[in-house]
DNA sequence: AAATAAATTTAGACAAAACTAAAAATTATT
DNA sequence: AATAATTTTTAGTTTTGTCTAAATTTATTT
């Protein structure tokens, strides 16, 4: 599998996360940051490879191989993420481009020892599963802070978006892993909350508690 | 830099390193193992990225720009075995593979904090010298076991040749860096040799002999 | 249901990096 | 010094992954 490919399989198996049916090509175009064009030469590719099923016009699924190496692919950036955080130091809005460098670094043996190196880690920096080497993952129940019900108390899991942009606006703001969030009030204008956290009471935007999971504690 | 550039920088500052006059293209095709049509391809395109000096038969020598690029994919490449030996317990003969994919990820920072992780190692597994973040390295004043006179006592340094099946022989014969060394007997019809090691006589070939880099003690 | 809009695919082209085969330059040999 | 052998370069292809522009299919509106 070359590096291109892998970024495929990896895009449509995030995509497919979301929608569980056939996985459109200008979905993926937008991605990968390509055209639509280039999409559908790749996918009659991958479809040769028996890694996606594929008609024309209907989007793609992955096949069994396929789901395989997406989880292989996801795998090794999660635990590059671990230790580019836990053993390098880098902040969590750092490592995920690092980590798309190292995802195709091709050694079954280095990404199994550095899994054990690490711990055996379940869960990356941002709070998603890291699949095992046979692909199995924890299913972590957590639901996004704005669906979260007055004076209820949370812990924070992870994130939707790991754009390093609200990454960092979480860490200017004590927002981390295990942060414990009560929330204090619900604007009914613009859906703003009123949290407290560490003694203190903050406001934060609609779109920030829709972008942020939680397990109600 | 493209993954090709890169690889090939670094195999001409290898060369550079034996013979310092212009490299040739077929040796360049040797290593790289491609054809000599290619080199001189790949070489016109270095030269107009200024990374090295080309008149057509006249070979290729790095310019500053390009000895420093290629100081820089050797550190990585070599910092990235330590890594592999110290921290994953990966084999000496294993490393050079990987590293030779792990060197091509492109981060400054990244290197750096490995660097760090590692406590800015002087040599890697092999006994060679690893540069720092300038691009200086330590001067290893070794030479070869075949070149030792007789009854002399001397240090296990590195090796010159780093091929997976030497460097098994190696471990199979307990011979590893720091191993101390008595030269017992130098055979003058093959130039085999009796050593002492741990109490116990081996004999070794002159080829292995001319491939391990020793000190005098 | 026909017309329009949007999404997708095809066809043809391009850049990077490799190749083969032939031509040119350099080096070695007689 | 002339010829032979070797090395290097040029010219023309190939493959991978991308692109634009045109054609086709599917979806949406009127």
């Amino acid at each position: 599998m070359t590096y291109s490919e892998e970024n495929y399989i990896k895009v449509i198996y995030h995509l497919s996360l979301v929608s569980p049916k056939g996985i459109n090509t200008n979905a993926i175009a937008g991605m990968i940051e390509s055209k639509a064009s280039s999409v559908t030469d790749m996918v009659k590719k991958l479809a040769e490879k028996e890694l996606v099923d594929y008609q024309k016009y209907q989007g793609v699924t992955l096949t069994q191989k396929g789901l395989h190496a997406a989880k292989m692919i996801v795998r090794k950036h999660r635990l590059w993420e671990v230790f580019l955080v836990e053993k390098l130091d880098f902040t969590w809005d750092e490592v995920h481009a690092l980590a798309e460098e190292l995802e195709h670094i091709k050694s079954e043996k280095l990404i199994n020892r550095l899994d054990e190196f690490l711990g055996f880690p379940k869960e990356d920096p941002h709070g998603d599963p890291i699949p095992d080497r046979y692909g199995q993952m924890i299913k972590v129940e957590k639901q996004l802070l704005s669906e979260v019900g007055l004076n209820k108390k949370v812990m924070c899991l992870g994130v939707k978006d790991s754009s390093p942009s609200f990454l960092q606006y979480l860490d200017k703001h004590q927002i981390s892993l295990g942060s414990e969030i009560e929330i204090i009030n619900k604007e009914a204008f613009d859906m703003s909350l009123t949290i407290l956290m560490n003694g203190k009471e903050i406001l934060i935007s609609n779109k920030i508690a829709g972008n942020l999971f939680v397990k109600v504690i």
